[in-house]
DNA sequence: CTAGGTCCTAGAGTCCTCTCTAGATCAACA
DNA sequence: TGTTGATCTAGAGAGGACTCTAGGACCTAG
């Protein structure tokens, strides 16, 4: 069954916007069909691939990859490996930045555990302040 | 100790463009000092400080949101809940951020997975292939 | 003295990913 | 028939976070 660009919108959470220039930029395996008007005509097909398309956004890939891996694909069998190096790549690099955030979280965790026992016991006032840093740093000086 | 503009860049990793930039757009508690002809001069706390905007950058935290609480800070005591709560905000968004990448790591696995069977069984060819999708889709037609 | 390196400001340019506008076409409905 | 409402194209605009340029000052070494 076919479908418009509207309901591909409103199915895929791209907007039409969105979906048009995501053509542009080649990110679909084939040229999208046309009917005799002009308009656009989408399958399942390609709402499954901008499932894809949207997982591998959200966890960071660039368009311009998104494309080269749609490149392989089209060019058909032959090039599975550099298909898979591709993903395995990416693979790595959301790993990372998992890490990362995890990192982050850490020390985040730790300030928001400094100020709430800051809070608690009502010293909150000892935390560290820019306009008297150097006055007196108390000891939490690392507290921002 | 003072430090140049120069010397900051290197050991937080931020460019003297970023720097100025960072200055520019509020980022700093203090307004940064200078000597008398017009050279920054940063110190320790500075560079302290950077690291743990550099932290919240690498976790996606706005420069808007990092200004936001160095504002707070900046006001004094008074407004700990605020920053606790910003920071909250953040830790929250950031969890989140982590279950969407574990997501998108999951589909990557799993492609990875199906493409390492076909091709340790030498069947590469039988994977989905746009030119050929409609005409034989195969076993594996959501592999793509 | 001059060449090189670091610094300054103000502002323009870049990259990425959309998002929006303008102006036109077309189908369905009251 | 007239008015929505969805679609089309081409291209401009937006937002975020830098990055770079131009033009000038200053310092140090050779």
């Amino acid at each position: 069954m076919d479908l418009s660009i509207g309901e591909v919108a409103q199915r895929s959470g791209l907007s039409v916007h969105a979906l048009r220039f995501y053509e542009r930029e080649g990110l679909f395996a084939n040229p999208v069909r046309r009917l005799a008007n002009g308009r656009r005509v989408y399958h399942e097909e390609e709402l499954e691939w901008l499932a894809i398309c949207t997982k591998l956004r959200s966890s960071g890939m660039p368009l311009a990859t998104i494309r080269q891996y749609i490149e392989l694909a089209r060019q058909g069998a032959g090039n599975e490996h550099e298909r898979l190096e591709l993903l395995r790549r990416h693979e790595r690099q959301v790993e990372a930045q998992v890490r990362e955030l995890q990192e982050a979280l850490d020390v985040m965790r730790e300030k928001v555990r400094i100020y709430e026992e800051h809070l608690a016991r009502g010293e909150a006032d000892r935390l560290w302040n820019p306009s008297h840093a150097e006055a007196d740093p108390g000891p939490e000086q690392a507290c921002r």
